[in-house]
DNA sequence: TAAAAATACTCCATAGGTATTTTAT
DNA sequence: ATAAAATACCTATGGAGTATTTTTA
């Protein structure tokens, strides 16, 4: 199972285009993210980026990734909006206890 | 955020009814599935569960937790749909430069 | 040679297990 | 009294940090 911590670092590190940078952001250090991304690799069996030097690409496999992060997002936006609703509805309840008492 | 685990315990959980059988189904003991659940009950400030001695039921937020799993596992599915298609074509690709050599 | 990333290692947090207690039927 | 869930406690794995090395521009 993929981590979502990591799915997170690396959708930072494709738009930062940077290790270092993508750490700071983040509040963790650089060698934490490779290893994020290193782990991800991993688990999927194969790489997510070209390393050339200093810069990076992104492979085919990472852009297929990223797709997945961001549906993953959405869905998880999804959630927190629905959670809101739930748990104003639920305070509304609670003001109607109050008001009936 | 959520432990992607964890969802995929109450899930089973709810499936089950039980944590003893959810636990033998995922392979984990008793207290781990008990756990699992109190981690998100933590996380998200409210029980997923009202629990009437043996048995339990599942609160509204339950059930709005519940549909978010769905639609993750949907996400995560359609993700593995394109990982394999990915896969597949770069072996096509290794196939050709086979053929071609 | 100066920067950025990778590696080595160390430490600590937490996930999960075993043993036990509590609770409800 | 028994079966199921909760709690206590312990251990081990792995996540994250510091220090260092490697790499390349």
């Amino acid at each position: 199972m993929l981590n979502t911590q990591h799915l997170i670092t690396f959708k930072a590190l494709v738009e930062t285009g940077s290790f270092t940078k993508t750490a700071k952001q983040l509040g963790l250090t650089q060698p934490a993210v490779s290893q994020h991304i290193q782990k991800l690799e991993r688990d999927l069996g194969e790489p997510l980026l070209i390393r050339h030097g200093r810069t990076t690409d992104m492979t085919p496999a990472g852009e297929v990734l990223l797709q997945h992060i961001t549906e993953l997002e959405l869905c998880y936006q999804d959630f927190i909006a629905s959670w809101q609703s739930h748990v104003e509805s639920k305070s509304n309840d609670v003001f109607k206890e109050i008001k009936s008492a």
